[in-house]
DNA sequence: GTCTATAAATAGATAGAC
DNA sequence: GTCTATCTATTTATAGAC
């Protein structure tokens, strides 16, 4: 096999098994056996374990950034001002790459946890940017008077959570969906419906949308019905 | 020192540790240092190194689960029907007990990645009653007309994630706090307030609240405006 | 490009003295 | 209860033949 085809094919393998049992769990024999070829072969194309790690850690936070940068349908959305749009198409994207690659998931996990230094790197050049482009979004729609006030790093925290955690269960605790069973589509739904306009019914809680008029709070009452 | 003295220590010392690297990624050496004592003292009062981390996981999940069980304050608000300080409540529980002990959210994570079946023994004891306990509440809020009808489960995963997402940002990838930084008690109130009244403002999207009325949803313009 | 053989270090775990 | 010394297997990594 050639030189970079071999070397190509090794980090595959690498990918699978160092997802599956993290850095530390994963030998080089292992590998090794999983490509079909001896050990001195993966040292040949990788002078060390953790030179191998950084190789795939970085093609696949690369990979997840270019994916990301496009997302035509997101700026597409925004500059409609289509907030369903938006919302819903991000986490549909989300989910379904965590679906399609779960390995990317586990990987990021693992290196986290690990304190790998990628790890944080792919937080600075990928998830502080997902703030930053999301959050600005927000703002634009609070000075729309379309959303309310309140900072827009708190509502991205909070979708880009339902939206992570939902693949997290997936992917980790609960392949077999037994807490819940639903496509992504539905999924993505939901959570852009809650996000937007939450769970409670207009007519049922005196509260409700107190934020929403600076002014004329005291009308609200603050005992229950 | 006394014997259970000595094996309390060593089993504070391991939480650390295991907690910090893993499962694999701790040695039996690393330990006996930490703890001060030879090598062969951990293996006096722990069999195996497996044996001391399912000792491990087993006592934190335990304590978990006591400390969650009996949620007085949130059983209280829960016959109250007070659906903000039932939400609010147990959000400011769960990220106040992962701020004051953040391995347990890492041992909780690593044994999930590793595979270890106490993970899955926790799933299946603390998370699948949480999805019930809250489920119950959500479908009986859902009969009252105060809730949407959303399946509950879907709700229950979605305010999970935003609680357990938050924490896992402030333990793992941003611990001082770059992205955001606010108290326990400001980010319970807000995932609160998105939970339950979303973020969109009351005037500003015709579509909103079309979940609500189930008879009399064609007056809802699909266009916009 | 691929292998076998092996080096060097480290892992988990035990024996036996005190 | 605690230690030192040690065993055995495994791990990363290299040397050198084909």
């Amino acid at each position: 096999m050639a030189g970079e085809e071999r070397r190509l094919q090794i980090l595959a393998v690498a990918v699978s098994l160092f997802s599956a049992r993290g850095f530390r769990g994963t030998t080089t024999k292992e590998i090794a056996q999983a490509a079909g070829v001896s050990e001195a072969m993966v040292f040949r194309h990788f002078a060390t374990k953790e030179e191998l790690y950084a190789a795939i850690l970085d093609h696949k936070a690369c990979a997840s950034v270019d994916k990301f940068e496009p997302a035509e349908t997101a700026r597409e959305a925004i500059s409609r001002k289509d907030d369903r749009s938006v919302f819903e198409g991000l986490a549909l994207g989300a989910l379904e790459h965590h679906q399609h690659d779960p390995d990317f998931q586990r990987l990021l996990l693992y290196s986290a946890l690990e304190k790998h230094e990628l790890a944080q790197m792919f937080f600075d050049r990928f998830v502080l940017r997902v703030y930053e482009f999301l959050g600005s979004y927000i703002s634009e729609r609070q000075r729309d008077g379309a959303f309310v006030e309140v900072d827009p790093a708190i509502v991205v925290r909070s979708f880009i959570g339902m939206v992570m955690h939902h693949s997290l269960n997936n992917n980790l605790w609960d392949p077999t969906r037994r807490l819940l069973n639903i496509s992504n589509e539905v999924a993505a739904k939901n959570f852009t419906d809650i996000l937007l306009n939450g769970i409670t019914t207009p007519t049922s809680n005196p509260n409700s949308r107190r934020n929403v008029q600076s002014g004329n709070g005291s009308r609200n009452k603050q005992t229950k019905e």
